[in-house]
DNA sequence: GATGAACTATGATAACGATAAAAGAAATAG
DNA sequence: CTATTTCTTTTATCGTTATCATAGTTCATC
């Protein structure tokens, strides 16, 4: 590991010197040492020390994507399909860039902090955010942050928020499984903030569209909390005679729940019509394959990334926000009651 | 961002002082100063700034995962449900550590050595690697590295390498589908090198066994390369009258290729039986639910982590290589022929 | 052809924040 | 009153960058 001042006393000159021809100033240094220096550059396969450089500049060339995660559940969070796909996609995105990623995963907010602080990064991806935790972070953190898939309460606005339409993803599939006949519909997601308070938002709406749903009874709203996904999964069993669809808030549940029905002697969609939101590889994968809500990940993954660069570099952005948009894709997993 | 300097000026006394402090020797300060010195820390919330100490201290409190990816094909490579798994499986058993973890793909080894080298990283984690590029890694990255899923010549041995008993893994599966009373039998993997080949010779050997696959004509392999997968489960398709069972090498293809050929009305395992190879989550959604060997992704990635931050450390390994046994899980996806 | 402005090419030096080695006080012990 | 322990400071260093300074040229201008 050779550095410039090894190479600036081999060469007998200055580190300035040296330094310019690495910064590529080359209307500041003759050709001949240019040369010279390019010499040695490649002779010793030189490579900055990123320390030293941040140090001494202030800043770190780093990208980190923070996501709280509950320990139990989350242990390997990027086994999760949709979060694997989308820190994959920052991945790839950040290594297109000349910046580095980090990914901090914790159930404490103030570890992911201290994690950002003392390394001292250009930018931040937050996943997932609600309320307390982005009031505390945008405190905390005076850089260039983006939220994606974050709700939070507006007084906590005007930081950039990479989202999708998420009401309208489950009000789209509320309402094909109302077209398909379906009157008694389910909902499963899994907690009751952020995004899947908003896809039950859409479905409600929907339901309410179409005269129903005005009464509390008429929802069967499922939320498993840590390791009662079997009891909950159960519950659904035990009352599938009371509701014919089954619209749920990630396809993560919809195959989850479309294999323990059918185990059961349920026939999917024939007794039960299912529809998840993600459209991720166990949609395809599943069969009858899922009708579910498709959303472009990568292009998530792609905006939050290009985004936040920007910022870093200084840049104004244009607009605040960007939500993504969802489209219906209507596989197999849906009866037509009506026909 | 308060530094020890500007701690120890406000309590006039010297950054060593404050410096000890935070390095916990209590027998070299004062309980007097600790204190103050603590509360000032409290205060101003202080963190170290890594950029600084790993300068100082020549290190970076890094660990790299590296992995070469042809850039068409693994364009996010953590979208993989295996590679996603492992290297979640990784970030989590590093983020309980004292280190951090970045992740570089590329498909040129170079970039990633360059990166490696600027980061000063402390330790490498190098997923499915062979031949020519673990020499040219092990001739220039000269800290504690660790081989996950990588076969190579013996001249590069001398490495710490978790594994599989990939060979036996195929073996038992091959076994198995012959023991079902299948006599043609076909392979499908995904390049013929490293664990894929591995596999393949598994495969072999229990074809061996069993008196036939003496002859190459016995052996159906698909090798798909780049965007030629559809063309390969095309020719898989056609020729499907051929043999009786498929021998995948991972459950990726052996998903793919199941939902392929069920699509086109063959019925599995009643026309084809599939064996897959890793037990991912694919596995237990598809229907009927695949047969395949499992493997603990989990313990892999922690074995990993485990032994590179013991090198790391300074500690001597006791043994030089972990294979990590692997077992057949019988589910749906096999006919038995002889019943 | 002397004067100085504007370049060109280079060097000296002080940061950046943390650490480590060595040395200096102060307090306690024998 | 020296010897030892306890506490604290001085100072150099890690590799890179940034500011400022210094020669040496070129060139237009009076």
């Amino acid at each position: 590991m050779i550095t410039i001042k090894e190479i600036a006393d081999e060469l007998g000159i200055s580190t300035t010197t040296v330094n310019n021809v690495i910064h590529g100033k080359t209307k500041e240094v003759s050709k001949a040492t240019i040369e010279k220096v390019e010499k040695m550059i490649a002779k010793y396969e030189y490579v900055p020390n990123m320390n030293a450089r941040n140090l001494a500049q202030n800043r770190s060339k780093i990208i980190a994507v923070a996501m709280k995660a509950r320990k139990d559940k989350y242990e390997n969070a990027i086994k999760d399909s949709y979060v694997g796909e989308l820190i994959g996609a920052i991945e790839k995105s950040v290594r297109t860039s000349e910046y580095f990623l980090m990914i901090y995963i914790s159930d404490d907010i103030g570890e992911i902090l201290k994690n950002v602080s003392t390394w001292n990064v250009d930018g931040l991806i937050l996943l997932g955010m609600s309320g307390d935790d982005s009031v505390m972070i945008k405190k905390k953190f005076k850089k260039p942050m983006v939220f994606v898939d974050s709700y939070f309460c507006q007084d906590v606005m005007g930081y950039y928020n990479v989202g999708l339409e998420d009401a309208k993803g489950t009000y789209e599939a509320t309402k094909y499984l109302l077209e398909c006949g379906h009157r008694k519909i389910a909902f499963l997601a899994d907690n009751c903030v952020g995004v899947d308070h908003e896809r039950f938002i859409g479905y409600k709406r929907a339901l309410q569209e179409y005269g129903i749903g005005c009464r509390e009874e008429d929802f069967f709203v499922m939320m498993p909390a840590e390791n009662e996904i079997e009891a909950c999964l159960d519950e659904l069993y035990h009352y599938s005679e009371q509701y014919t669809a089954l619209c749920c808030a990630s396809d993560y549940y919809a195959v989850m729940v479309m294999n323990y029905l059918s185990d059961r002697g349920k026939i999917i969609p024939d007794d039960i019509s299912v529809v998840g939101f993600d459209d991720n590889a166990s949609a395809t994968i599943v069969r009858p394959a899922l009708t579910t809500i498709h959303q472009d990940v990568t292009k998530k993954g792609e905006v939050a990334v290009e985004k936040l660069l920007k910022m870093v570099n200084g840049e104004e952005l244009e607009e605040e926000n960007m939500i993504l948009p969802v489209k219906l894709v209507v596989r197999d997993s849906v009866k037509k009651m009506n026909q």
